[in-house]
DNA sequence: GCCAACGTTGGC
DNA sequence: GCCAACGTTGGC
């Protein structure tokens, strides 16, 4: 059996928010709109069902992480990328030659105590996230093992 | 609203 | 293949 992965999904609130996830029937929703390579290939090549997903708020205030999910659906095309009216349209993705994939989510759990950007850049266990580092602007990252159970640890009042 | 950092595009 | 211009992200 596959090693559980743990990631990092960022939304803006305003967008899309945990609430919104936790709305959805099941819980669950499809992450479309990624127009970014890495972020793919993330979701492409190394989800699996059961990964587990902790979903950060950004341009928010705070900005923090504010709950978690998991991976349901493993990577499929992203069908919003030939929709001309969708605002992440994007011309060189057809379905005869997908760019773009998405993943499906299921929100699990609320975090009591939502830990912020401020809390995790304070904390030295985390000082080696993505998350923190200078320009880092990936919408889907790789966490380890022990710093997500640091978040959730921090995320209990 | 500002702007630094970054990814992508396109001219050459 | 280089790199300037441009658009986007996202914290502040």
């Amino acid at each position: 059996m596959a090693e559980t992965k743990y990631w990092l999904f960022k939304s803006e609130p305003s967008a899309y928010s945990f609430d919104d996830l936790l709305n959805e029937p099941e819980q669950t929703a499809e992450w479309d709109g990624v127009r970014n390579y890495q972020a793919r290939n993330f979701m492409r090549d190394d989800m699996r069902v059961g990964d587990r997903v902790l979903f950060y708020h950004s341009s928010a205030k705070p900005t923090a992480v504010v709950g978690t999910a998991r991976i349901v659906r493993e990577a499929y095309p992203d069908a919003t990328a030939w929709d001309p009216g969708d605002k992440h349209y994007d011309p060189k993705s057809s379905p005869g030659e997908t760019v773009w994939m998405v993943v499906e989510i299921r929100g699990e759990r609320r975090l009591p105590n939502p830990v912020t950007l401020a809390a995790v850049k304070a904390n030295p266990k985390l000082k080696d996230m993505l998350l923190i580092r200078k320009g880092q602007r990936l919408s889907i990252q790789p966490v380890t093992r022990e710093e997500y159970e640091e978040i959730l640890a921090m995320g209990e009042l």
